[in-house]
DNA sequence: CATATTTATACCTTATCGGGTATAAAGATA
DNA sequence: TATCTTTATACCCGATAAGGTATAAATATG
Protein backbone atom coordinates (compact mmCIF):
# COMPACT_ATOMS: atom_id res chain seq x y z
CA UNK A 1 0.00 0.00 0.00
CA UNK A 2 1.53 3.49 -1.04
CA UNK A 3 1.89 6.37 0.96
CA UNK A 4 -0.81 8.13 -0.46
CA UNK A 5 -3.22 5.48 0.28
CA UNK A 6 -1.95 5.14 3.63
CA UNK A 7 -1.84 8.76 4.70
CA UNK A 8 -5.71 8.97 3.18
CA UNK A 9 -6.78 5.88 5.09
CA UNK A 10 -5.02 6.70 7.73
CA UNK A 11 -6.35 10.76 8.50
CA UNK A 12 -9.69 9.59 7.67
CA UNK A 13 -9.82 7.43 10.12
CA UNK A 14 -8.57 9.29 13.22
CA UNK A 15 -10.63 12.16 12.44
CA UNK A 16 -13.72 9.25 11.95
CA UNK A 17 -14.95 9.85 8.72
CA UNK A 18 -16.70 7.80 6.57
CA UNK A 19 -15.59 7.61 3.27
CA UNK A 20 -18.72 9.38 2.14
CA UNK A 21 -18.14 12.39 4.72
CA UNK A 22 -14.85 12.97 3.59
CA UNK A 23 -15.93 12.75 -0.56
CA UNK A 24 -18.41 15.63 1.00
CA UNK A 25 -16.18 17.64 3.12
CA UNK A 26 -13.60 17.31 -0.06
CA UNK A 27 -16.23 18.22 -3.00
CA UNK A 28 -15.23 15.05 -4.54
CA UNK A 29 -17.66 11.84 -5.35
CA UNK A 30 -17.75 8.96 -3.76
CA UNK A 31 -16.67 6.57 -6.01
CA UNK A 32 -13.58 8.75 -5.99
CA UNK A 33 -12.82 8.59 -2.67
CA UNK A 34 -12.85 4.61 -2.79
CA UNK A 35 -10.63 4.60 -5.97
CA UNK A 36 -7.90 6.63 -4.33
CA UNK A 37 -7.81 4.63 -1.26
CA UNK A 38 -7.44 1.76 -3.23
CA UNK A 39 -4.44 3.03 -4.70
CA UNK A 40 -5.72 3.85 -7.99
CA UNK A 41 -3.05 5.54 -10.22
CA UNK A 42 -4.71 6.90 -12.94
CA UNK A 43 -6.37 9.55 -10.78
CA UNK A 44 -6.64 13.47 -11.29
CA UNK A 45 -4.03 15.60 -9.49
CA UNK A 46 -6.46 18.06 -9.08
CA UNK A 47 -9.09 16.19 -7.40
CA UNK A 48 -6.76 14.14 -4.93
CA UNK A 49 -5.04 17.64 -4.12
CA UNK A 50 -8.97 18.31 -2.92
CA UNK A 51 -9.23 15.56 -0.97
CA UNK A 52 -5.22 16.14 0.71
CA UNK A 53 -6.07 19.75 1.18
CA UNK A 54 -8.27 18.35 3.92
CA UNK A 55 -5.35 17.66 6.07
CA UNK A 56 -3.80 20.34 5.21
CA UNK A 57 -1.35 18.59 2.99
CA UNK A 58 -1.08 18.67 -1.23
CA UNK A 59 1.33 16.48 -3.62
CA UNK A 60 4.72 18.10 -3.79
CA UNK A 61 8.22 15.74 -5.52
CA UNK A 62 10.08 13.75 -3.17
CA UNK A 63 12.97 12.08 -3.64
CA UNK A 64 11.86 8.40 -4.17
CA UNK A 65 14.58 7.52 -1.83
CA UNK A 66 13.79 9.34 1.07
CA UNK A 67 10.12 7.80 1.26
CA UNK A 68 9.60 6.79 4.23
CA UNK A 69 6.39 4.05 5.21
CA UNK A 70 4.56 7.61 6.91
CA UNK A 71 1.80 6.43 8.82
CA UNK A 72 0.73 9.86 9.89
CA UNK B 1 4.80 28.97 -10.47
CA UNK B 2 3.87 25.93 -7.77
CA UNK B 3 6.74 23.72 -6.68
CA UNK B 4 5.82 20.56 -9.68
CA UNK B 5 6.44 23.32 -11.90
CA UNK B 6 9.77 24.61 -10.62
CA UNK B 7 10.83 21.16 -9.94
CA UNK B 8 10.19 20.16 -13.69
CA UNK B 9 11.92 22.98 -15.43
CA UNK B 10 14.97 23.18 -13.39
CA UNK B 11 15.88 19.33 -13.51
CA UNK B 12 14.80 20.05 -17.04
CA UNK B 13 17.18 22.78 -17.68
CA UNK B 14 19.95 21.25 -16.01
CA UNK B 15 20.39 17.86 -17.89
CA UNK B 16 20.14 20.07 -20.95
CA UNK B 17 16.73 18.09 -22.38
CA UNK B 18 14.19 20.12 -24.48
CA UNK B 19 10.83 19.28 -23.75
CA UNK B 20 10.81 16.75 -26.44
CA UNK B 21 13.69 14.83 -24.90
CA UNK B 22 11.81 14.83 -21.65
CA UNK B 23 8.65 13.39 -23.12
CA UNK B 24 10.17 11.10 -25.32
CA UNK B 25 12.39 9.66 -22.16
CA UNK B 26 9.06 9.35 -19.89
CA UNK B 27 6.81 8.48 -22.40
CA UNK B 28 3.98 10.72 -22.35
CA UNK B 29 3.14 13.12 -25.16
CA UNK B 30 5.33 16.68 -26.15
CA UNK B 31 1.81 18.26 -25.16
CA UNK B 32 1.58 17.00 -21.85
CA UNK B 33 5.46 18.17 -20.91
CA UNK B 34 4.11 21.48 -22.03
CA UNK B 35 0.84 21.17 -20.10
CA UNK B 36 2.84 19.86 -17.01
CA UNK B 37 5.64 22.86 -16.80
CA UNK B 38 2.51 25.51 -17.35
CA UNK B 39 0.92 24.33 -14.25
CA UNK B 40 -1.75 22.40 -15.75
CA UNK B 41 -3.47 20.95 -12.30
CA UNK B 42 -6.06 18.38 -14.18
CA UNK B 43 -3.28 15.93 -15.42
CA UNK B 44 -3.01 12.66 -14.21
CA UNK B 45 -1.06 11.59 -11.03
CA UNK B 46 0.65 8.44 -13.25
CA UNK B 47 1.27 10.76 -15.95
CA UNK B 48 3.30 13.28 -13.49
CA UNK B 49 4.64 10.42 -11.46
CA UNK B 50 5.97 9.15 -14.96
CA UNK B 51 8.16 11.87 -16.01
CA UNK B 52 9.04 12.40 -12.29
CA UNK B 53 10.72 9.08 -11.93
CA UNK B 54 13.41 10.15 -14.32
CA UNK B 55 14.38 12.02 -11.76
CA UNK B 56 14.45 10.02 -8.90
CA UNK B 57 11.00 11.70 -7.63
CA UNK B 58 7.61 11.12 -6.87
CA UNK B 59 4.55 12.77 -5.90
CA UNK B 60 3.66 12.37 -2.27
CA UNK B 61 1.38 14.18 0.39
CA UNK B 62 3.31 16.95 2.22
CA UNK B 63 2.09 18.93 5.04
CA UNK B 64 1.55 22.10 3.14
CA UNK B 65 3.21 24.50 5.76
CA UNK B 66 6.35 22.60 4.98
CA UNK B 67 6.99 23.64 1.17
CA UNK B 68 9.81 25.16 0.81
CA UNK B 69 10.39 27.00 -2.80
CA UNK B 70 12.37 24.07 -3.74
CA UNK B 71 14.54 24.80 -7.09
CA UNK B 72 16.06 21.75 -6.93
C1' DC C 1 -27.24 -14.96 15.37
C1' DA C 2 -29.81 -10.65 13.04
C1' DT C 3 -29.47 -5.87 11.85
C1' DA C 4 -27.26 -1.68 10.60
C1' DT C 5 -23.41 0.70 8.88
C1' DT C 6 -19.56 1.00 6.00
C1' DT C 7 -16.98 -0.37 2.12
C1' DA C 8 -16.49 -2.78 -2.47
C1' DT C 9 -17.92 -3.91 -7.18
C1' DA C 10 -20.49 -3.18 -11.56
C1' DC C 11 -22.91 -0.53 -15.15
C1' DC C 12 -24.01 3.76 -17.70
C1' DT C 13 -23.26 8.57 -19.14
C1' DT C 14 -20.85 12.84 -19.51
C1' DA C 15 -16.82 15.48 -19.53
C1' DT C 16 -12.20 15.91 -20.53
C1' DC C 17 -7.43 14.33 -20.59
C1' DG C 18 -3.81 12.99 -23.65
C1' DG C 19 -1.87 12.33 -28.11
C1' DG C 20 -1.13 13.95 -32.66
C1' DT C 21 -0.69 17.58 -35.84
C1' DA C 22 -0.27 22.23 -37.56
C1' DT C 23 0.74 26.91 -36.84
C1' DA C 24 2.49 30.80 -34.31
C1' DA C 25 5.43 32.93 -31.13
C1' DA C 26 9.60 33.37 -28.63
C1' DG C 27 14.77 32.76 -28.13
C1' DA C 28 19.15 31.93 -29.72
C1' DT C 29 22.92 32.28 -33.14
C1' DA C 30 25.29 33.96 -37.11
C1' DT D 1 18.68 41.43 -40.09
C1' DA D 2 17.65 36.14 -41.42
C1' DT D 3 17.72 31.33 -39.82
C1' DC D 4 17.29 27.61 -36.67
C1' DT D 5 15.69 25.73 -32.42
C1' DT D 6 12.57 25.61 -28.77
C1' DT D 7 8.29 26.64 -26.71
C1' DA D 8 3.29 28.06 -26.96
C1' DT D 9 -1.41 27.85 -28.80
C1' DA D 10 -5.33 25.72 -31.30
C1' DC D 11 -7.91 21.95 -33.35
C1' DC D 12 -9.73 17.03 -33.75
C1' DC D 13 -10.46 12.42 -31.93
C1' DG D 14 -10.19 8.23 -29.09
C1' DA D 15 -9.81 6.59 -24.50
C1' DT D 16 -11.02 6.92 -19.91
C1' DA D 17 -11.71 9.40 -15.39
C1' DA D 18 -15.42 10.86 -12.50
C1' DG D 19 -20.01 10.96 -10.98
C1' DG D 20 -24.33 8.69 -10.08
C1' DT D 21 -26.82 4.67 -8.99
C1' DA D 22 -27.64 -0.03 -7.63
C1' DT D 23 -26.16 -4.17 -5.59
C1' DA D 24 -23.07 -7.11 -3.00
C1' DA D 25 -19.74 -7.89 0.41
C1' DA D 26 -17.57 -6.82 4.60
C1' DT D 27 -17.53 -4.95 9.20
C1' DA D 28 -19.51 -3.52 13.25
C1' DT D 29 -23.24 -3.56 16.94
C1' DG D 30 -27.03 -5.39 19.42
Amino acid sequence: MNNLVTFIKNRRKILGLTQQDLADKAGVGLRFVRELEQGKETLRMDKVNQVLALFGHELTPVDSKQIHVSDE
